[in-house]
DNA sequence: CTAGCCATGCTTTTT
DNA sequence: GCATGGCTAG
C-alpha cells in the first residue's frame, strides 16, 4: 500500500495541541486525515478513497498513539490484508518511531491467528507444530475424500466440495452446525455433510489447519476458552484493521471478540509466562480494545470469497458511538484519471456517493487503444512502454493489468521479443510449482509427521518403485498397528514387501530421521541457524530427488533444479534474517505468503499483475488490458448476484491505480481455448466521458469494415466480422514453429518462475549495424546498433514500415536478408 | 509399476 | 492450447 507521501503543500491543517512532539507526524494533514490521526474513541472508522493516504494516515495515529505514549508497543495490532502491506507499514511506522515499533504485532489475519493458535493449539488437541494447508492441499485432501466416498456419484467435486466448505467456514459454520439446519433428506446434502465432517477430521488427525481455520478456529478458541481470549484482549489495547472492506464474517467475529471488554479478573496466566505483557496500571475489569478500520466501499473485489460488505456499512450501527472520517482528497492521480473513476463507479447504485478530487490539475487524456488481436493489442503495450521508457520514465513505474492470468502470455510473448523487461507478480506462484511442493512436504514430513497427506506425497518422489499398492498396504499396516503413517515406514521389515521395495523404505525412512535429528535436536539445545537450509538440503539430495531430476533428460527439470535452487536459499535467506527461526516458522511463512508479496520491486521492469493484485499499489503508469465484455465483467460474474458490481469495481481500482497515464485497450478478437472469438468492447468505456479518452484505434476503426458501420461501442453482436481479412493480420499465427524450439534458460535467468518457456531459438544468428532483417509482423527494416550480450543481445532495427523496434535477437521471430 | 497415449476440461479473482 | 488425469500396454 503505497501512497502517495502526505507532504502537500500548503494544506497544512489546524494543529492538535493535546499532544507533545508530533508536530511532524500531523504536519500537511489536510483537516480530515488530522481528525483521523488525532480522533480518540471506542471506534473509528476511516472512509478511506483509493489514493486518499489512508497508509500514511494508519500509520501516523500508530505513531501518535506510541509517541504519546498512549500505548505501549505490544499493545498495538495491527491486521492488514497482504504481508507486504503489513511489512510496508512497520517500515514507515519504524521511519516515525524508529525502534519502538518493535514489539507491534503488524500482521495479516493470517499469520496473527499463527501466531495465536500455536501458542493455545494445546488447548485444543493439536500441537505447536501443526502445518497449514494451502489451497492445494485442501484439494488434494478433499480429491482423496471425495473418492472414497463415492461422492462423485452425486455430482459433488472436489473443487465444489471445497467451495462451499470453504464459503461455510467463514461463515463460522462447522459440520455440525450446517447439519443441523441442513436438508438432510436429500441424499447429496448427507454426502456433502459426510465429507465436511471427514475433511475436518482428518484435518484434525494431521495436525492440520487449513487456511479458514486459522481464522475460524481462533474464533472458535476465543470462544470457547474465555480466559484465553481474555489474555489477548488485556494485551491488546488498540487494534487497526486495513482494508475493512474485504472482511469476512469469520475475520469480523475475530475482531469482535478481541474488542470486547474483558469481563473477568481471571489471573492472567502469561504475566509470569515471559510473554511480554506491559500493564501499567492493573485493572480487574477492562474496557474493550479501542478500535479503528480503514476501508472503502468501493474497492471491495472479494466478495466472491466471503468478503462481506456489511462489515463496513453497518459498522455505525456494530459499534455504537463511532466517529466516521471521509477522506475524499486524492494525492495520486491527475483529475481526468479521477474523473473517469468517478464516472464509472457512479454506475454501481446502492453506493454512498462519494466523490474523489485532485488539486494536481487535468493532466493527460486517457489513452484508448483497440487491436485487431490481443497480440496487436499486446504489441500496442510494449511500443507504447518504449515511447515512455525513452520519455524518461522507468520501466519499474509502469504496469500492466489484466482481469484473469491467461491474459498474461500474450503480453509475455510480445514483451519478451520486444526486450521489454517484465516481470509477472502472481501466476504461476513459486509455491505451487510441483518440485516445491514436493520439497516443502519432505520438511512437513520432518516437522509435522502426522500430516499423512505429506509423507504419503514424497513416498514416492524420486521414483522408488513405490506405487498404489505398496502405499495402501503401508497405510492398513498402519492402521492395524495403530500407529502413524510416518511411523510404519521406520517397520519397513515387518511390512512384508520384497527386497528391493523394502530397501527404498527404510532408505526413506532413514533420511527422514537423519534431518529430524538434525533439525528439530531431542534435547534443549537450540538447533544452529542454517538448521532449516541445511536439513532441507539434506533432503533433497539424500532422498535422491536432486539426481533423479539431473538425470532427467526433459528440459523442464533443468529448471526444476534451479527452482530448487532458489528455495534452498529462500531458507538461507530466512535463516540470516531469523537466526533463531525453527522449521515451523519457516513453514509458516513459506505457506502465508501470496502474489502481492512476492520479490521486492526490482526496479527496471515493468509489472505485469490481475486487476486484483494491483489492489494497493499505485504507479506513474498504468495499462488495463482486455477491457472487454466477457471478462471485465467477467461472464461468469454475469450470473451471480452483485457480481456486475463487483467487477465495476474493480475495473474502478485498476484505474485508480494510476497517477498520470492511463491506457485502456482491448481486442476485437481474442484466442480462448485455443479458438479466435470475436470479442466487444466492455460496457465500462462507455461510462467513461468520451472526451476523457484519446482514441489512438477506437473500437469503430477497427470493426467497421469500409467505415460505414457506427461505433461498434453500442453494437450489438454486429456480425460484419468473421471474414478472413483484418483478424488474421496481426498475431494470431504470428508465432513462429515449434520444432526447433529449446528452452532458453539464460534469457529466462530474470524470470524464474516460469518453466514453461517453450521459445524459438535463433541462437546464435549475428546481426551487425547495417544489417538487412524480415520480421513476421512487422516486415523488412534495417539494423541500426546491436547492443547487449550473449542471450541478451538486442537488435535496435529500424523497420521500413513499422518503425523503431527493438528485439530480442535470440527469440524475435527475424531472419536476415 | 511405469511410461506413454488419449481425452477432458479449463480460465475469475486469493489469504 | 495446455495441463492434468485416466487408461493401457509392457
Amino acid at each position: 500500500m503505497t501512497e502517495a507521501p502526505l507532504i502537500v503543500p500548503g494544506t497544512a491543517g489546524p494543529r492538535s495541541s493535546g499532544a507533545e512532539g508530533q508536530d511532524d507526524l500531523l504536519a500537511g494533514l489536510n483537516p480530515q486525515q488530522l481528525e483521523a490521526v488525532t480522533y480518540r474513541g471506542p471506534a473509528l472508522l476511516i472512509v478511506a478513497g483509493a489514493g486518499s493516504g489512508k497508509t500514511s494516515v494508519l500509520t501516523r495515529r500508530i505513531a501518535s498513539l506510541l509517541r504519546g505514549r498512549e500505548a505501549w508497543p505490544s499493545q498495538i495490532l495491527a491486521i492488514t490484508f497482504t504481508n507486504k502491506a503489513a511489512g510496508e507499514m512497520r517500515e514507515r511506522v519504524a521511519g516515525l518511531i524508529g525502534d519502538a515499533a518493535r514489539g507491534m504485532w503488524i500482521s495479516t489475519f493470517h499469520s496473527a491467528c499463527v501466531r495465536i493458535l500455536r501458542r493455545e493449539a494445546e488447548q485444543f488437541g493439536f500441537t505447536k507444530s501443526f502445518t497449514i494447508y494451502d489451497s492445494g492441499d485442501t484439494r488434494a485432501l478433499l480429491k482423496r475424500l471425495v473418492k472414497e466416498h463415492e461422492a462423485d456419484a452425486y455430482g459433488l467435486t472436489p473443487a465444489s466440495v471445497m467451495g462451499r466448505i470453504s464459503k461455510l467456514k467463514n461463515e463460522l459454520s462447522d459440520a455440525e452446525s450446517y447439519a443441523r439446519q441442513a436438508n438432510m433428506s436429500d441424499p447429496v446434502e448427507r454426502k456433502f455433510v459426510e465429507l465436511f465432517a471427514d475433511y475436518q477430521r482428518q484435518l484434525r488427525k494431521a495436525n492440520a489447519f487449513d487456511f479458514d481455520d486459522l481464522i475460524g478456529q481462533t474464533v472458535y478458541l476465543f470462544r470457547a476458552f474465555p480466559q484465553v481470549a481474555d489474555t489477548y484482549r488485556r494485551r491488546f489495547r488498540h487494534i487497526l484493521v486495513d482494508e475493512y472492506q474485504d472482511t469476512n464474517h469469520a475475520q469480523y467475529a475475530l475482531i469482535h471478540e478481541l474488542t470486547r471488554p474483558v469481563s473477568s479478573d481471571a489471573p492472567d496466566p502469561y504475566a509470569s509466562n515471559g510473554m511480554m505483557i506491559f500493564e501499567p496500571e492493573t485493572t480487574p475489569a477492562l474496557e474493550g480494545a479501542s478500535l479503528t478500520v480503514v476501508g472503502d466501499s468501493d474497492q471491495s473485489i472479494y466478495a466472491f470469497r466471503g468478503a462481506d460488505i456489511r462489515n463496513i456499512s453497518e459498522f455505525e450501527r456494530d459499534f455504537p458511538g463511532a466517529r466516521v472520517v471521509l477522506l475524499e482528497q486524492n494525492y495520486r492521480s491527475t483529475q481526468n484519471i479521477l474523473s473517469a473513476a468517478n464516472a464509472v463507479i457512479g454506475n454501481n447504485f446502492d453506493r454512498k456517493d462519494k466523490k474523489l478530487w485532485s488539486d494536481k490539475g487535468d493532466g493527460d487524456a486517457i489513452i484508448g487503444f483497440t487491436g485487431y488481436s490481443q497480440h496487436d493489442e499486446a504489441q500496442f503495450v510494449a511500443d507504447e512502454i518504449e515511447v515512455l521508457r525513452r520519455a524518461g520514465m522507468p520501466y519499474s513505474e509502469m504496469a500492466v493489468f489484466y482481469r484473469t492470468n491467461s491474459q498474461s502470455r500474450a503480453l509475455e510473448e510480445i514483451f519478451i521479443r520486444s526486450a521489454v523487461p517484465y516481470k509477472i507478480m502472481g501466476g504461476t506462484k513459486f509455491y505451487e510449482r510441483a518440485e516445491i511442493k514436493d520439497a516443502l512436504a519432505y520438511l512437513v514430513a520432518v516437522a509435522n509427521p502426522a500430516d499423512e497427506m505429506s509423507v504419503r506425497r514424497i513416498l514416492n518422489k524420486p521414483r522408488r518403485g513405490i506405487g498404489d499398492v505398496t502405499e495402501t498396504a503401508i497405510a492398513r499396516f498402519a492402521e492395524e498397528h495403530d500407529i502413524s503413517f510416518r511411523d510404519a515406514l521406520a517397520n519397513s521389515a515387518q511390512l512384508g514387501f520384497g527386497p528391493k521395495i523394502q530397501a527404498a523404505i527404510a532408505h526413506l525412512d532413514a533420511v527422514l530421521a537423519e534431518a529430524t535429528a538434525i533439525m528439530l535436536p531431542a534435547s534443549g539445545e537450540l538447533p544452529a541457524p542454517t538448521t532449516v537450509a541445511d536439513g532441507l538440503s539434506l533432503l533433497l539430495s539424500k532422498s535422491g530427488y536432486l539426481d533423479s531430476l539431473r538425470a532427467s533428460r526433459d528440459p523442464q527439470d533443468e529448471a526444476r533444479v534451479e527452482n530448487l535452487d532458489e528455495f534452498v536459499a529462500v531458507a538461507r535467506d530466512f535463516a540470516r534474517n531469523n537466526p533463531e527461526g525453527t522449521i515451523v516458522d519457516f513453514l509458516t511463512e513459506v505457506a502465508l505468503v501470496s502474489d502481492a508479496d512476492d520479490l521486492d520491486d526490482e526496479s527496471g521492469t515493468v509489472s505485469l499483475m490481475t486487476m486484483h493484485t494491483a489492489k494497493g499499489l499505485e504507479y506513474d503508469a498504468v495499462f488495463v488490458t482486455g477491457v472487454e465484455e466477457d471478462l471485465i465483467p467477467h461472464r461468469i460474474s454475469a450470473g451471480e448476484p452483485g457480481g456486475p458490481q463487483e467487477e465495476r469495481r474493480l475495473f474502478y481500482v485498476g484505474i485508480t491505480r494510476a497517477r498520470k497515464r492511463l491506457h485502456l485497450s482491448l481486442a476485437m478478437t481474442r484466442a480462448q481455448f485455443g479458438e479466435v472469438t470475436v470479442a466487444m468492447p466492455s460496457r465500462f468505456l462507455q461510462e467513461i466521458p468520451a472526451a476523457l479518452i484519446d482514441w489512438r484505434q477506437s473500437p469503430g476503426d477497427v470493426n467497421s469494415r469500409g467505415g460505414m458501420q457506427s461505433r461498434a461501442l453500442n453494437a450489438r453482436r454486429s456480425g460484419g466480422f468473421g471474414g478472413s481479412g483484418s483478424g488474421d493480420r496481426f498475431g494470431v499465427k504470428a508465432l513462429p514453429g515449434r520444432d526447433s524450439l529449446k528452452p532458453l534458460s539464460t534469457a529466462m535467468d530474470k524470470f524464474p518462475n516460469r518453466v514453461t518457456a517453450k521459445m524459438r531459438d535463433n541462437g546464435d544468428l549475428e546481426l551487425t549495424a547495417g544489417d538487412r532483417i524480415r520480421h513476421v509482423d512487422f516486415g523488412e527494416g534495417r539494423v541500426d546498433a546491436v547492443t547487449g550480450e550473449g542471450a541478451k543481445r538486442i537488435a535496435h532495427v529500424r523497420f521500413d514500415t513499422a518503425g523503431q523496434k527493438k528485439l530480442l535477437i535470440k527469440v524475435a521471430p527475424i531472419e536476415k536478408i
